[in-house]
DNA sequence: CATCTGATG
DNA sequence: CATCAGATG
């Protein structure tokens, strides 16, 4: 029905392209694992690669991990500001904003004074350890009844990393996941407890009928292409081969990885350690993403990362949906 | 014998001049409390009270409490380097260097390279507990002997407060005197214990024929003249009664007040609490002092505060010593 | 190498 | 409102 089918049907097109991995994701039909793609001939990931906002009724999404909202919104430059006032986010997904619920009222007041069109703003925290983790959502469009804080009764309640909102025609999930740890401390916590739980979350808001746009930081690279140095970190917290796993259950459960499907070939990331000068010499991982229900791809128009947007160690990642 | 003879002569004349207070201080034999002299008719210190270097050979000993060297190093205007290339102290007395043992010999390396013509520098600090407190000297002259670290055996050594180094003709003791601290939870630590035991050593040192330099952050504003707001102040750590007294013990044992003998009718700050933006408002307190023996006040030509200096809390204080 | 907290001043 | 530490990432 008008420019709205239009776009669709160009979607479409455009995932059924020939260097399109939609077939092969998430699965291992070859034997080959699939995290060890090889990555001959991906380029990377530029701002060219943007499609323009298409002329149908759409909605931009946009996740960030701000790695402190306090911190950031004292920045020289003022990113969060920049971001909202360019980029223009019909929903703005944050993690780790590092706010204790004392120092929320404030920040909210000063953001929806600026921002008045957000008539969402909801926050989750951390409690009762003080300043770790914390999520937020803000959003122009008001959803079906209230957010809905963690998941799974009191399972993962004390961190503040996940909520979720019912729009008329999808769920938003906002998480970030638990980070392994050093000496991957909380390795079995993270894949076989709050990402199994995590699954089976998503099975039940399936079953209400409505399809899920799920993301946020999920602090594991999938693939060879979404992280610098494969072999260095096949140790390391957010690249063992239990995250690995884990993650590819979520998407063999039906999530599809947005940037992945419509960018089969590039290598963009979205996280640098702060340590090394590693984001000058783009020594990153893609551990931020939209993950979405196959019936809402067809919507997806466009899946980007905004890598000049700095103020913290990850950059955001957006997705235009139409609407 | 020459010159500086001449200059004692004139040092001498200078203190017996009509405003001193050279005869009040120390005692009550007025019946009004020491503290509470009036202030009417002081004038703020400035740098124009100074006087200029002599002709004689003398040393300039600075002392400055630098809340934290590592940081006052990465200051962009580099105030310590300033100050050791304007102010060229002879010897430079610091406390609350905030180091921890680990960190000394790389700090100590770059100084040493950078100033070759100061032959001593020795450190203290705290232990176990890190970057707290801490002091240091440096100094053209060597000292005869050791440095002597803490004082009193084992009864205060575990912060780092006091170096003792023995020249040719005094004693030169840096103290940073502990902080009474929030709700004056180490009064009486601080008065019955330091304090006293402080007292002592100097008796012994004493005894020992030179006389002394004692100099450093002492935690204590002697009079309504040392401090910014003397009422509001009688309950705070820094001004109670009993600190103000344990400080006139120490007075009337022999020290004396170098500054506050020079001049008599100036009100002039060394401290100013980051908070309130109390430097702006010049609301200060005097708390870093250079004491002296008696026999010492005829060589002391000069005491100033050299109130320019930023970096830390505190400001650093000098004194100018035939020799 | 960033952010937080919490202690201290 | 500064410094420090220590935890976390």
């Amino acid at each position: 029905s008008g420019p709205k089918a239009e776009v669709i049907q160009r979607i479409e097109e455009y995932f059924t392209g020939t260097d399109s991995l939609l077939n092969g994701a998430g699965t291992s039909s070859s034997g080959m694992e699939e995290w060890d793609i090889p990555v001959d001939g991906f380029v990377d990931w530029s701002s060219s690669m943007r499609r323009p906002d298409p002329q149908a009724p759409h909605w931009k999404l946009v996740s960030w991990n701000v790695n402190g909202l306090r911190s950031l919104l004292k920045h020289e430059d003022d990113p969060l500001r920049k971001l909202l006032e360019e980029e223009r986010p019909d929903v703005l997904c944050l993690q780790e904003t590092k706010l204790k619920s004392n120092d929320i009222p404030k920040i909210m007041e000063t953001l929806v004074k600026e921002y008045p069109e957000y008539n969402l703003h909801c926050w989750n925290c951390s409690n009762p350890r003080l300043g770790y983790s914390g999520t937020a959502i803000f959003s122009r469009a008001e959803p079906i009844g209230n957010p809905k804080y963690d998941f799974k009764g009191e399972a993962h309640s004390t961190e503040g990393r996940t909520i979720t909102v019912e729009f008329s025609d999808f769920f938003l999930v906002n998480a970030y996941v638990p980070n392994s740890g050093q000496d991957l401390a909380r390795l079995s916590y993270r894949t076989e407890e709050w990402d199994r739980d995590m699954r089976e979350y998503m099975n039940t808001l399936r079953k209400r009928g409505k399809p899920i746009v799920f993301c946020g930081d999920m602090n594991v690279a999938r693939t060879r292409a979404d992280i610098h140095n494969a072999e260095g970190n096949l140790e390391s917290a957010g690249f063992t081969e239990q995250e690995r796993n884990a993650f590819s259950l979520l998407l063999g459960g039906g999530l599809r990885d947005v940037f992945r499907e419509q960018h089969p070939q590039v290598r963009g990331y979205t996280y640098w350690s702060y340590r090394f000068r590693a984001r000058q010499r783009n020594m990153g991982w893609r551990i931020d993403y939209f993950l979405a229900s196959p019936e809402l791809m067809s919507r997806i128009y466009d899946s980007y990362i905004l890598e000049d947007t700095t103020g913290s160690d990850h950059c955001p990642v957006g997705i235009t949906m139409l609407c």
